[in-house]
DNA sequence: TAATTTACATGATATATGTCATGGATTAAT
DNA sequence: ATTAATCCATGACATATATCATGTAAATTA
């Protein structure tokens, strides 16, 4: 399948590259469809390609000795997925499933490193988002460690208000409980305070923000 | 220097490079005493270099709203530290300070970036190590979010048994509790316990590690 | 050696948050 | 539609851990 308008421009991971590097995408990747619940790869298991996520939401995670989930990212639109373990030389880490119905491109191993190690901006496009995700990441270590649970729903808000744009935020209580690192009464709880000061509408499952200000206060920064 | 008793073969990060330019960094290089408490660098400026660790023992850690230190992890002898800013083009993230006497070599911004971008492998090499952290910070967070205080205090005893080797544990309880995440009491109090139960012995500030499997038996792994 | 600071230690107390239990409300499936 | 399966919600309760207070020991400086 190839598209004339390539879609793969919206990857910033691939900004930097010209139209024929972005054609020899369009001809080697392998479009899938993923619905709600499926996996597209396991911690512990060895990286066959990497994944571009052209619509829908994937939570990415690392399972603790308990069973729980532990949420680390919520990828969407535009996002490359997978390819930090390919240049680790270690088996995932991480686990990733579509958290609702996703149109993705899958990018094998052998032509993806053929892509990276023949174009140097690339290479360097790579080195400097995995160097800002090391970054966030120790931001994360310090908010779990010392946050409270309140505040940490409020950044976590504020992390999905930013990735669902003008949609509605639209996760189970439980993927929203794993991704601040808590309970899932504890979030409910909280989500109810935080209706309760205006700063939420909660339709169903789904959660609008109406005051982000207001959650921003609760975050403690 | 002569290349065969080079200094900078020790180094992970330059394992990959050949005599030549490891003899070119002997020449670009600025060794510098730090001594106990000195800063490397502090998070939110850009930086200006790399800091090569020949011995002692650095903190890298980020500030939180209240003042209190989360320490990322302890640098020490063969670590590189402070290049990931350089590859995120943003400010640090995270502070770095010597917590005991240290001999580093200093290699400037402008060097190190023509080092990299002239030597292949060495930018593999430093994206294979970013990209492992980037892994190992995931399994933090988790950590940081899953498990209970006691349980933390155990990972980081063993993490830190493998950083000081044959040498005692020598770290301020203080410093100990934010590298933990927690209150400098609890970790006191937790220290005794382990203590009590015969997994360590105290010499004053120095922690001593008699049966790593009985802590390991505490980390809920 | 005394003086001052810093770090270590322990007790008392409050509370945020996890856990267990139960019921209602959506959502999905037949 | 009717059933079955999730998911959401709320209450009661237990407890790990932070905080506050205070004293002792060790390290540093004068």
């Amino acid at each position: 399948m190839s598209l004339s308008t390539s879609n793969f421009y919206k990857f910033t991971l691939f900004e930097s590259l010209s139209p024929d590097v972005i054609e020899k995408i369009e001809q080697n990747h392998k479009l899938q469809t993923f619905k709600n619940n499926q996996p597209l790869f396991l911690e512990g298991v060895y990286p066959t390609g990497v994944f571009c996520i052209h619509s829908g939401k994937v939570k990415v995670f690392s399972l603790g000795e308990t069973g729980k989930e532990q949420i680390i990212r919520i990828a969407s639109e535009g996002d490359v997925v997978g390819f930090r373990a390919i240049f680790s030389e270690e088996p995932f880490k991480l686990s990733a499933t579509a958290i609702e119905k996703c149109e993705i491109s899958f990018l094998k191993l052998d032509f993806f490193n053929e892509l990276v190690h023949s174009n140097p901006l690339l290479m360097q496009s790579i080195l400097k988002e995995i160097s800002k995700e090391v970054g966030e990441r120790a931001v994360a270590i310090k908010t779990m460690a010392q946050k409270s649970v309140k505040e940490r729903l409020a950044v976590i808000l504020l992390v999905l208000e930013d990735i669902y744009k003008e949609d509605m935020i639209n996760l189970t209580r439980e993927d929203l409980a794993n991704f601040v690192g808590t309970a899932t009464e504890t979030t409910i709880r909280l989500l109810k305070d935080f209706k309760d000061k205006g700063y939420i509408e909660i339709h169903g499952r789904k959660i609008k923000i109406i005051d982000s200000n207001g959650i921003y206060r609760e975050t403690g920064y």
